[in-house]
DNA sequence: GCATCGGATTTTTTT
DNA sequence: AATCCGATGC
């Protein structure tokens, strides 16, 4: 049986074109992970080679999971045994640690390191800000940790670090102690997971030779979304000539916030100039209605590459837009019509979907849905690995592995309270230090070794309950061996952690069910080392908590939802400063991709789209009016039904007058309307993409050809209108 | 060393 | 409105 007959004539071009660079643009519901799979089948049963020089990498753990699934079905349907080596698949972060463990010798680390998670790594900095007595309230340390992780991304060492700006030279100061406290921690973060590889194959001519020989074929799942780092590294394991099949679409770019560079797009052309393009256009998912919708949004995209999607599934149900009065209305309206759509019985819960820009916004719904009693299922890692009882356990297991890990250890030297106060702390932290040992080691030394200097220089307190603590430790660390689960409960045992959350509250009673969650999840994993344990927690993705198992509507941010699917979709929220969001009002790459997340919103569609807004709303406790987003504006209004966009429609009276979906009659007439060419003295000619009337003036937003993305005020710019 | 209180602050989104 | 941080008092 042939493996390409599954597929249309763009996916069989792609999936079989010849080794090489090979960009494919896919559309939403493309079939792009099908392509990826189908194109690895192709590699091994049609081209016979050795799965093991495949190496497939993704951003989420559940699309490597889905892929995995995927292909070796596919290879079993092709009767082909899977053989000793396997295809390497996995998300970028966890195979760089993976071979930086293998590699441990060549790096400052040992290949015991722990992975700092985001919260450790704020720690962190805010520690150092407190030791150099930085101001944690003028300079946020989340926002210098920003600093330092995008400086990473780009690749900029502290020592290159070069700061142009007081804010900047704040980050210049912490960013060197940053990475030296890490090391002294034998943890890397994030973005180190994917720097030190890069510098590590850049300066081991030896080492890239075996990995590039050992990974011959490179894919590359949501292309647009690698940042400047993730980029190196896919060019330094491809090597010269290589065989390196990317996917992706620029239209779903996302997270440029963390680094991410749809821009990699225009790179891979320019660097692979014999790279061969595929378009994947025909939709599997959607009614082409809310194909249209889509388009209608991101058609007002500055140059990008258009893609004309089209479905075999003509016509549909109309897009509905609903005003609410405010967010309990709004959050009540979608539950309503969940239950009204069920009740009609072409709609089961689980089919249902609501997603929303910020996850504050999630509350409301949830609300919502208690009152009526109805389950519903969230989505979002912090949810669970964020509360403070699971990142104690976690915290312990991490000592446990990496005693040098100190971040961890301050976390729990005192938790359950066992009187090591501030101060007692302080003092041995401080004698560690001199005596050019981690703490958590030489707690153990002071459990093992009762003629350890360390006795001497402790008050006899203090010393007794460092003791006594080390004991405890040592003896966990005698089990790293043992399953996780056990070990989680030995030191849930020995600690009364139990007594210490469950403190007979509501409250207490939920946090000791996390804990056990979390015990549950820990023998799920029962074959996992504790090594492999702790990795797949620091690295794990909010998607990776969607489970299918029951049939409830799901909650989800807009991000989380890409590469997902569902029949009935509500987006809410859909109002200025919402969505788009306020902080990216006045730069207008950020609001570009504003706009790409509700048509990554809207394209997870299948048959069913319901936006919403209201019409006042709180933030930050008080309540106030809001504007409709001007994204609806672009919404193609034979499709929409509801308060559409420049027709008044059914709204209550109560505040028909005070809002609506239409622009407000400007004062001014717009002369630049989106779509038109001009013309300016020094960025030469653009096309005009958003136009607005602010204040009496026109102030427009240009692609100039040149100089890119541009703000104007109209009167003030001197615009000239050309002719097409 | 611990609890409590008051105050300020709230950067969407996450590997 | 809620949460988180830090300072204060016991």
């Amino acid at each position: 049986m042939n493996l390409l007959s599954d597929l249309n004539s763009q996916q069989q071009q792609a999936v079989s074109a010849d080794p090489g660079a090979v960009l494919v643009l896919a559309g939403p519901g493309s079939g792009k992970t099908r392509v990826l799979t189908y194109r690895i089948g192709h590699l091994i049963v049609d081209r016979g080679l050795d799965p093991g020089s495949i190496l497939a990498l993704t951003f989420t753990n559940k699309a490597a999971r889905e892929m995995r699934n995927r292909v070796s079905s596919l290879l079993k349907e092709h009767s082909i045994p899977s053989g000793d080596r396997y295809v390497t698949l996995g998300t970028f972060h966890s195979v760089a640690a993976r071979i930086l463990r293998r590699e441990a010798e060549a790096l400052p680390v040992t290949r015991d390191f722990a992975i700092f998670d985001q919260s450790d790594q704020q720690s962190l900095v805010r520690q150092i800000m407190k030791v150099f007595k930085i101001d944690t309230k003028q300079y946020h340390p989340v926002s210098i940790h920003n600093a330092i992780s995008s400086a990473k991304n780009e690749m900029v060492s502290a020592d290159a670090y070069q700061a142009h700006s007081y804010f900047e030279e704040v980050v210049r100061r912490v960013y060197p102690e940053y990475e030296r406290l890490l090391r002294v921690n034998n943890a890397l973060d994030f973005d180190d997971l994917l720097v030190m590889l890069a510098s590590l194959l850049r300066r081991e001519p030896l080492v890239t030779a075996h990995y590039r020989r050992n990974y011959q074929h490179i894919l590359v799942d949501e292309f647009q979304d690698t940042n400047m780092v993730q980029y190196q590294l896919l060019r330094l394991l491809a090597g010269e000539s290589p065989d390196l099949f990317v996917v992706g679409d620029p239209d779903q770019s996302i997270y440029r916030w963390r680094g991410a560079d749809h821009r990699n797009v225009e790179r891979f052309r320019k660097d692979y100039p014999d790279a061969k393009t595929y378009l994947l256009e025909q939709n599997y998912r959607s009614t082409q209605i809310i194909l249209d919708c889509a388009m209608g949004v991101i058609d007002r995209q500055r140059g990008r590459q258009r893609k004309q999607l089209f479905t075999e599934r003509q016509g549909g149900d109309p897009v509905v837009l609903h005003e609410a009065y405010d967010e309990a209305d709004e959050a009540f309206f979608v539950v309503d019509t969940i239950t009204e759509l069920q009740d009609k019985g072409q709609v089961s819960p689980g089919d249902c979907a609501v997603m929303y820009r910020t996850n504050a916004q999630s509350r409301v719904i949830e609300e919502a849905f208690i009152r009526s009693n109805i389950p519903y299922r969230l989505v979002g890692a912090q949810r669970f690995y964020g509360r403070r009882e699971v990142k104690d356990l976690i915290a312990y297991l991490r000592v446990i592995y990496n005693p040098k890990d100190q971040i961890s250890l301050e976390r729990i030297i005192n938790t359950p309270t066992r009187g090591i106060g501030a101060k007692s702390q302080q003092a041995f932290f401080e004698i560690a230090k001199q005596g050019k040992i981690a703490p958590g080691e030489a707690l153990v030394q002071l459990a093992q070794d009762s003629q350890s200097p360390l006795h001497a220089v402790l008050s006899p307190r203090v010393d007794t309950l460092l003791t006594d603590f080390g004991a405890l430790l040592a003896d966990w660390i005698s089990m790293r061996e043992y399953p996780v689960h056990l070990l989680m409960n030995r030191v849930i045992a020995n600690t009364g952690y139990q007594s210490y959350i469950d403190d007979g509250t509501e409250e207490g009673i939920g946090r000791w069910e996390n804990i056990q969650e979390l015990l549950s999840l820990a023998e799920e994993y029962e074959g996992l080392t504790l090594q492999e344990f702790l990795e797949h927690v620091a690295l794990i993705s909010d998607q990776d908590t969607l489970t299918d198992s029951q049939n409830a509507p799901t909650l989800l941010t807009l991000h989380a939802a890409k590469g997902l699917e569902f029949p009935v979709v509500f987006i809410i929220g859909l109002d200025e400063n919402i969505l788009p969001h306020q902080r990216s009002m006045d730069d207008p790459e950020e609001m570009a991709e504003e706009r790409r997340l509700l048509y990554v919103g809207i394209t997870r569609a299948m048959d069913c789209l319901f936006l919403c807004r209201a019409f006042r709303r709180r933030v930050y406790g008080s309540s106030s009016y809001c504007d409709p987003s001007r994204f609806v504006r672009d919404l193609p209004q034979q499709h929409v039904q509801g308060m559409v966009p420049g027709g008044g429609m059914p709204t209550p009276v109560s505040y028909q007058q005070q809002t609506s979906w239409n622009t407000p009659a400007p004062v001014r007439e717009i002369e630049f309307p989106p779509g038109s060419r001009v013309r300016h003295k020094t960025f030469g000619e653009g096309m005009v993409l958003e136009s607005r009337i602010t204040s009496g003036d026109e102030e427009v937003t240009v692609e100039f050809a040149d100089v890119g993305l541009k703000r104007l005020i109209a009167s003030l710019a001197g615009l000239e209108k050309l002719n097409d």
